[in-house]
Order: C-alpha cells, then structure tokens, then sequence
DNA sequence: AATGAATGAGGATTCATTCAT
DNA sequence: GATGAATGAATCCTCATTCAT
C-alpha cells in the first residue's frame, strides 16, 4: 500500500534494524536481507532508499553519533560552570541510551568498519575530535596544560568501558562506569 | 625429500600470516586463502593443519594471547614490590611487540569476533580475568578494598587506550600511553 | 490541468529517448528508467504507454525504419530514370539524418535485437525486403536478369558501411560511402 | 576427479560454449552459468579461470579473431600473386569455418560489444587494421593509388554479408557471397 | 605432505513490472 | 493521467571447504 512520503520513514526504519541486527549479531556480518527483513521490507527496497551496503552501515554510524551528540549538546546545555560541563559529558557518554548492549557492540563494530572505510574513518574521528575538544574546554579553566593529556586519559577510559561491555560479560552497568571515570576526573583536579 | 617436522612451521607461518592479514586489511574479512598464500602455501594445507577457518582465527587468537601473557610473566618474574608488579603489568601491556599496529587491529578485531564466537569469547575472557586477578593481586597490599574498582579502572584505560591507536590515527605511542596509565594508578595509591 | 492528447506526445519522446539512449550506450543493455528519464517521465508511464520494454524497443525500431522509408520514398518520388531511382535510395540511405551516430548505433543494436526477438525480425524483414525490391525495380530496366544479385550486393555494401561506422573510429562520412556504393554500381552497370 | 593439467582444457571449452552459447541465442545476454553449464562445469570455476564475464567474452572475441587470423595466413601463404592474395583473403572470409552460422552470429554480437567496451574495440580495430592493410598490399600492385578505397570497397561488402546473415534468413552461402565480393574485385580492377 | 581442481551456498545488486493513490 | 512505492527474480561473483592424486 504505498503512500507518499515513505522515504524518511523506510530510512529511518533501516538504521534501526541496522543498528539493532548489528548488535545482536555481534558484527558486521549481517546481510542486506536480515536488515531489510527486520525493517519489514524487501532488501531491493533498501538498496533503492540507500544505494548499497556502505550507505546503509555509514547513515547508522551517522545515527548513532548523531544521538550521541545531541545527547552531549543536551546536557551541556544546562551546565553552568566547567566542572559541570566535564560532568555532563561523561553523564551523556553512559546515559542509558547510549550504553545500551546493542548500541555498545555496533559502536564496537564501528570501530572496526573505520579500519576499512574511508568515510567511516571520517566520521569517527569528527566524533573524537569534537569529544576532545569538548572536554579540553571543560578542563581548561581548572587545569590549563594539563587538559590536552587529562582529556585523553577520559576519553581513553570511556572507550575502554565501551569495549569492556562489548563482551556481553556483564548487563552494562552506566552508574558504575560514570563513577569510576569521574573518580578519575576527581583525582586529576585534586592532584 | 620429506621434511620432517614441518607440521609446527606451518602452524606457525599460518598464524603470523593471519594476525599479519588481519592487521593489514584492518578487518576479519580476510580469506583463507590470502593467508596460505601469504604463508607461501595453498588454502587446501591450511584447512588441513588447521580444520577450518574459525580454528586459523582462533589459534591466531590464542597466539597473541600467549604472546601478551608470556610477556606479563617475565617482566613479573622481575618485580619485587606489589608497586614494581603494578608497574611490570602496565609497561607489558605496551611494550614494542605487543603495542604494534597489526597486533593492535588483530586485537580490536578479536573483539568482535569474542561477540560471535564462543570460544573466542572464552579465550578473551581468560585473558581479562588473568589481567583482573594480576592486578588486584598487585594493588591489595597498597589499596586493600579498593584494589577492585582500581584494577577495573587501569584495565579500562588500557583497553581503552589500544582501540583509540587501531583507528591509525597516530603512530602508536606505547610510553605515552603507559605514562597515562601509571600516572592514574599513582593517583589511585596517593588518593 | 489535465492535458489532452499527452498520449502521442509521451510516446513520441519515450521513442526517441529509446534510440538517443541506446546510442549513446551503444547497447541494449539500457534500462526502462533510464529510457523514461530522459524523456523526462516515470517508468511507470512509460510502461503505462508501451506495455513493456520490448514493445518499447519495438516502436523504436518501427521509428528509425519508417524514417528511413519516409525518406527513400520521398527521394524517390522526385527521381524519373530508373537510374536515379537507384540513386535516390542509396542517396537516402547515407542521408544526414539517418546516418547519424546515434542512429547508426541504435542500427547495429536492432539487428541484434532481430535474432532474439520475433517481431524485431519481422520488423528488419520487411525493411530489407522492401529496400531489395525497390532495388530490383531500378535494376531491372538496366541489367534484366542481373538485378537480383545486383541489388544484394548493393544492400551488402550499404550495411556493410553502416556496421563499419558503429565503431565510432571514424566520424561519420556518408558522402564518402555514398560515393563507394554509387561506384559499385557504375562498374556493375558499365560491365 | 582433478587431474592436473585441467586449465587450458577448461578455458577452452568455456571460450568453445560462450561462442555457442551467443551464436545460439544470438545476443550477450548469456548468463556465466549457461556457458558454464554448455562447457560441463560450474560457473564458479569458470569464474576461477576467467575472472570474469568480460574476459571470458574477450577471450571467446580473441579466439574468433585468431582463428580468422591464421585462415587467412594460411591462405595467404600459398598466394603468389597478388590476384591470388586478394583472392586468398576473400576466401578466408567465407571458408565453411568462419562463415558458420553460430560464428557469424557472434560475430555481429562481438561488434555490439566493442561499442561498450574498449578491450573489445582495440581488438576489433586490430583486425579491421590488418585486414585493410592485407587488402591494399594485395591491391597495390594492380591499381595504385586506388588501392585504398577499394579495400575499403571490399571490406565493407564483407562486413555487409556477415551482417545479412546474421538474421539467419538463409543458410549461409558462403560461396555464393564470395562470388558477389570477388566480382566486385574484378569490376575495380578492370575499371 | 601438498596441491590443483572443483563446487555449493550465499550475498550484493539490478531491474522490469505492478499497484495504490 | 501520472507516480512513488515496492518486490521477485535473476545474475555476477566470492569463498570456505572437499577431494583425488
């Protein structure tokens, strides 16, 4: 029964699925058809919105990152002073929509599909740049040169969090691992 | 003439040219065959020494694994104080041989396939509780009921700090990298 | 508003887009969207017009053949001699609009397009049967009995540089061809 | 049962089928399974030799042209004069091999394809290079400075009868064809 | 021990065609 | 009349795996 104006909507319900196969699957080896199937529709229909394979894993990069973001922009907004912006960041980066076991493992695959695609590379490092440069400015007024170190220290420690739960070993536990990379955030602005 | 023992030479040439493949291609999606061929051998020997494709990747696996595990032992072998076995665990865990960029890729790249495979998960897991307990072991008589969340913290940051270098975003800077882990632990021992 | 009479309109630019695309491509291998695109509609029009691709093809053929007959009977009809009967249809063969390019390619195709499909062959019968007599009925007054192999051999010559032109190595040159067959034909009529 | 050797016995009968297979259905669109099947194999094995459809197509082209080729030097080497050259190279043209009804068929479609591809037009424009110039060699000597466009002459009604019969109107006449090309010689030469 | 030969299964992609609006 | 939506079928190609020698 088509209807006009499907295309947002079949899109949108592609980067779902892709999301959602990927991270139950566990990797990039999903085919078209399971994500298609999963969106409730056929795999020509997804090459037809999305032009191929790489379109589809790249626009649920683009989604994930996106979310991320306006996550990040969403709490920054309501923080006032520099302490409170260093805390809204890592609070965003393990909020429970983010640090979600499917989210956690595509953003692990990710990862790796940047080792082969340019444009995913590229996507990836605008994420890091923009995580960094977040919180050099958060950790510059209480720190000065030590921010540029101290930044990658955290955004290290929020990555290795990620990748700790990729494993499925543990349901993901966001409070414990905010704690723990605010504890450090803590002992860099007291040492 | 029939060269006796070749059986292990093979193996071994099976699972460097893999973690090799890996490494250069940047993902799992390497086949059989360009590993035999880069093994300077056929695809058909490599199923035969080895029974299969997961069985290459997995014994690649158990490679770096042992790799990384013999490490950690001789520099503990040395360590006297629990700071010293602290400080052997860290400096193991980047030191040239390990902290290269093809054993880099091969290891984020394990990690995915931990989220398919179960025994890959098996192994990883093996490696992350040794890690865990080494850690713990070290950190107890200095931290006593916090040597737990400690040692999560450090092994975080470690994990953390090995897939921000698979991106090959910069050459992979091993002291650096150590320096920031070491410096947290001393701020978890002064705290 | 709902514009009358579109149908001829539609179906007039679906053929023509049919053989300018076809030519430029310089094979069959064009698709329906690609047709129904360039005359600036849907392929679902297109095939609301014709059927189907092959009765798409099909009045494209019909086209460049009723051309081609549209022109020899017009230079015919000016021509007295039987002489210049024979060279008004030569002359209309090598004419600038049908030995263009793109026409000289979409040419080639359909003879291709004649061995598979049946009306395309019947389509190409009746033009060569057609152009065989026309021939014939200039010869015979000249050369009697020696009109039928004549004529193929003229038909044989034009094709021949028709072909020879599908390559695209050479632009086009119909007076030079023109030229050649008209030769041919003195020699056979002076010998 | 593999034995070794196998290669050049499977690329040839792939090139064998693929000439049948477009003789027979008279256009490209052969699938790789269809040859491969004709040629009693799988289509990825065929796949494994060629490394794909264009280069089993070019080397089924390569194969038509060279057996031409050495027809035509077969020929050749017996002519003394260069009457008989000439009539050497026409004779070529039409022998029972070439002028068969799969080959010819073909033949046409390898014309097609040279419109797409540029390996198949280097190809082509090899043998209509050396056909022309085997032509105006022969010519030369018997009439100078025409030598030129009556190869061209020549050549055109070659390509024009291919072309005639490749609508498998009739069974091909290669004699008779040769008769018509031949005549034209003598018309030029006495001219 | 070692390999060339061979294939079945599977996946990305394309496209003619249909249909509801 | 006109089109966006949708798909089934087909095709090329890849690859892990097996087997006879």
């Amino acid at each position: 029964m088509p209807k006009l104006g499907m295309e947002p909507i079949r899109r949108d319900a592609l980067i779902k699925a892709t999301i959602a196969e990927i991270g139950q699957v566990g990797s990039l080896d999903v085919t078209v058809s399971q994500i298609a199937k999963r969106a409730g529709m056929s795999s020509a229909l997804a090459h037809h919105y999305f032009g191929g394979k790489d379109q589809i894993f790249l626009a649920a990069m683009r989604h994930i990152l996106g979310q991320y973001g306006g996550q990040v922009r969403a709490e920054l907004a309501g923080a006032k002073t520099p302490r409170a912006r260093l805390e809204a960041i890592i609070h965003a980066s393990f909020a429970a929509d983010n640090f979600h076991p499917e989210v956690i493992s595509a953003w692990l695959n990710f990862y790796v599909q940047a080792q082969t695609s340019d444009q995913a590379r590229r996507l990836l490092r605008v994420y890091q740049r923009r995580l960094h440069s977040n919180l050099v400015h958060g950790l510059r007024p209480l720190i000065g040169g030590r921010a540029q170190p101290v930044a990658q220290g955290i955004a290290a420690m929020i990555d290795g969090f990620y990748i700790r739960h990729a494993l499925h070993e543990v349901r993901p536990d966001g409070p414990a691992a905010m704690a723990m990379v605010t504890e450090y955030l803590d002992l860099q602005l007291a040492g």
